[in-house]
DNA sequence: GTCTATATGCTGATAGAC
DNA sequence: GTCTATCAGCATATAGAC
């Protein structure tokens, strides 16, 4: 069973996340956080040596599944299915992390201040080795020579931007939530957009979501 | 000539923009954007009710370019040339107003507080008409049908990518700034995942930045 | 481990001399 | 129109009882 300690800080972790999301870190008052969490303040401060230690433990939940994201680039040997599949895994961090991924955003957009050397780095190799790949796949003639720095920084924006930009999202459908059909949407149209983009040979595989897992 | 009232606003709005852009609302301080403009805080006060009065210029100076941006989705007949310079004008935005880009992605990140109801009322409307005008051309089957939603989300996210997340640009890359020929790139790719991936026939224009203004 | 009461420091904003 | 000195309020963080 979880200890107490460990169901407390998850908690606050949870909750942090929401409010960092909802009003950005600087603008964030603990008491917020407590309040939301149902705890008084000094329970916060008993578990977390500071707001900024709390900030960087809710920013360093979105590293790992962001890293996992690129096992596609790994493991497929063809284009289209490693693209296929990190689009869809970007699409599902957006909507499965979406206050945590608003929240990395947020972190990336101001310089990154807070991030630990180590998860920059990591995202950084990660990123590179990516884009190596897809370099690779150009000069084997498998897909069109685009620019494959420019080509992610598209599929990071454009997946990213269902968490980071969700209120504009919400304005402009006139939804009230996204649903899963809204991110089958944007994964399709994403996908088609950088496979018919790049002459990526659409093969067998099926639509995201209707695609086995 | 300009007044002295006037030059010394515009040199305040501008210091604003900067710091703003790069620390966020919350996280700067009144004597921050002092500071930057060789000016001691009182001035800022003079001049601008409050840091959020100061704020609210900064976010109003960026509505009219983007409502701008959209005006080829009312000039032009052809799919093809709208969605060109529509993308041409939005990386144009990123790029020459970068730090007001910024400053508005972070106020649409946290549901737009301060925005004004007009602007919001302004940029909404010219959204649903150019996205009215790409339904229509959808039906005229001048183009794919996507959604035309998801497709203004990625435009939006593309483009924009290069303001809101120029750090992150700028470590990938390995470049100190952005030149112009990255933007052109930029501008290049998205155009191309765009206007394939919605079987819009490529007609006689030229690639954005060799085409005529 | 929980919570109330409080200290400490910082920042938005202003008063008032020049 | 400019600037120094200062205030008032608020938010982080802690002390210390329970």
């Amino acid at each position: 069973m979880a200890s107490i300690r460990e169901r407390n800080k998850r908690l606050i972790i949870k909750t942090a996340c929401q409010v960092f999301a909802d009003t950005g870190f600087a603008a964030t008052k603990t008491s917020d956080i407590a309040d939301k969490a149902g705890l008084p303040k000094a329970n916060i401060y008993y578990y977390f040596k500071s707001k900024e230690a709390l900030y960087r433990a809710v920013l360093e939940s979105i590293i790992e599944p962001l890293l996992q994201a690129y096992s596609p680039f790994h493991r497929e040997e063809d284009p289209e299915l490693a693209l296929r599949a990190y689009i869809k895994a970007k699409v599902r961090i957006s909507r499965e992390h979406a206050d945590a991924s608003k929240v990395f955003a947020s972190e990336i957009m101001h310089g990154a201040p807070h991030l630990s050397a180590d998860s920059l780095a990591q995202l950084k190799t990660e990123a590179e080795r990516s884009i190596e790949r897809l370099r690779q796949w150009i000069a084997d003639g498998r897909m069109a020579a685009v620019d494959p720095h420019h080509l992610m920084f598209t599929i990071w924006a454009s997946t990213q931007t269902y968490a980071d930009f969700d209120w504009q999202i919400l304005e402009v459908t006139g939804r009230k939530k996204l649903q899963a059909k809204d991110y089958d949407a944007a994964t399709d149209l994403i996908t088609r957009l950088v496979l018919k983009g790049c002459d990526v040979q659409p093969g067998s595989t099926q639509d995201s979501h209707t695609a086995p897992a």
